[in-house]
RNA sequence: GCGGGAGUAGCUCAGUUGGUUAGAGCGCCAGAUUGUGGCUCUGGAGGUCGUGGGUUCGAUUCCCAUCUCUCGCCCCA
């Protein structure tokens, strides 16, 4: 039995799950058409160093959490932790540079090698959403906008709250990194043993800290917010208007920080507090850097990324599947006719399962354990006449219905 | 990676102060019912008590390790 366990922090996806998983997907796409998005889907891996340069190494997602393999040819490979690296590198590949804006929708497994919790798992899932090559703020504001109407369309959203925050251009983060960081060395001896390694990897994480004696320590901190450039206040002030004229509800978290290196400017996140720890459902923000960084143009870009699990969580039941037609073919030669009956119906659109075995009162017991709206029951009677029996299974009203027209008669109702 | 909790049938759980054949409900299969379901009745299958080792005459029970899930931390979606 161990050893059909699934490999840690995997699972498998039955019917009712996916169901769960594909209304997410389905509901996202179909709201990001609506904005002009388009799906793609890039690699499940890419050569490592894609993800190293674009995250940055000291992020704990490079530096601890990559699925990394070295295939057979001695390149190093990793299974994709998020999609938005592959989508940069997609867009300088493909020459995509030349057609901006770049509009686009993913959605697909993603791998980080973490402790799984509920929520949180090693193969995961994410919607994504990347609007390259738009640095105006009317940009973050229809970003922002198409996650909230996503999470409105899957009926989550009133359990979500919106916070948002800005990084600054790098300028203003280079100072105020500096700031920051004389102000927190005077604390040097107080702060948790997290932050004072955090003070040499990414002293910005500290403002996020959940140790209370550091959260006493960062209210007294200066404020990036109080640093920025003229330029990158102004910026973030115009996104802030654009979201209240689009009638976003949101909240400045001024401690809101990124754990990934290429973020600037905008950052926001739809956290919920129905999944513990794992809070963040959508988070994203944007980064003006990255495609550069890369070795492309200089591109400003935003985008985020939804947890799919943590999205069919917030959901609760899935949609129900569709409701079948039942065949209930009585005797061996309607059992040869049902089949074909079986495979015409089909073709004329309707769903059609049978139990191909079994008396029909198993058969009947079947049909209604699949939900089926419908059973056709056809037996020697039946076959005599050329026609099937339709039984309405809500109702339990029968009546005779020629086979010619037996898939007209289904559709109707089906 | 760090700290806590849990693991008994497909599912939800009871139980064994260490002692022969480990139970229930639901689900599954079959029969009552080879032309009619959701109700009912009867019967049945299904468990190396997560895995490995130790202690013991004897371990599902006690001890150790390990795996998985879970809660929190780190971090993130």
């Amino acid at each position: 039995m161990s050893s059909f366990q699934p490999v840690r922090g995997t699972r498998d996806l039955l019917p009712e799950a996916h169901r769960g998983h594909r209304h997410v997907v389905e509901t996202a796409r179909r709201v990001a058409e609506t904005y002009g998005f388009h799906e793609v889907a890039t690699p499940i891996f890419e050569f490592t160093d894609i993800f190293a340069r674009s995250m940055g190494e000291t992020s704990d997602v490079v530096s601890k959490e990559m699925y990394s393999f070295t295939d057979k040819a001695g390149e190093s490979i990793t299974l994709r932790p998020e999609y938005t690296a592959g989508i940069c590198r997609a867009v300088i590949s493909n020459g995509l540079t030349q057609a901006l804006p770049f509009k686009a929708f993913a959605a697909g497994p993603m791998f980080r090698y973490e402790r799984p919790q509920k929520g949180r798992q090693r193969q995961f899932h994410q919607i994504d959403l990347e609007l390259i090559g738009a640095g105006e703020p009317e940009a973050d504001a229809e970003v922002i906008a198409l996650a909230f109407d996503i999470l409105a369309a899957l009926g989550v959203a009133e359990k979500c709250r919106l916070e948002i925050n800005t990084l600054g251009d790098a300028e203003s983060r280079a100072a105020y990194r500096t700031i920051l960081l004389d102000y927190l060395q005077a604390f040097r001896g107080d702060l948790s043993e997290d932050s004072r390694r955090r003070l040499e990897t990414n002293p910005l994480r500290i403002l996020d800290s959940k140790d209370p004696v550091d959260r006493e320590i960062v209210g007294g901190a200066p404020l990036l917010a109080d640093h920025l450039t003229p330029a990158a206040a102004d910026f973030f002030q115009a996104v802030q208007e654009r979201l209240a004229r689009l009638r976003i509800p949101f909240e400045i978290n001024a401690h809101l920080v990124r754990g990934l290196d290429y973020y600037t400017h905008t950052a926001f996140e739809f956290v919920t507090e129905a999944l513990g720890a794992q809070g963040a459902v959508v988070a994203g923000g944007r980064y003006d850097g990255l495609i550069a960084e890369l070795g492309g143009p200089q591109t400003p870009a935003i985008g985020w990324a939804g947890g799919i699990e943590r999205l069919a969580l917030l959901m609760g039941d899935p949609p129900p599947a569709p409701r079948p037609i039942a065949l209930v073919p009585v005797g061996a030669a309607a059992e040869t006719t049902a089949l074909g009956l079986a495979r015409r119906l089909r073709q004329a659109g309707l769903i059609v399962d049978w139990s191909y075995r079994g008396n029909p009162g198993k058969r009947m017991k079947r049909a209604a354990k699949l939900n089926a709206a419908y059973a056709v029951l056809i037996g020697d009677d039946e076959l005599a006449r050329g026609s099937a029996t339709v039984r309405d299974l809500d109702s339990g009203a029968q009546e005779e219905v020629p086979l010619d027209r037996l898939a007209a008669r289904l559709g109707a109702h089906g």
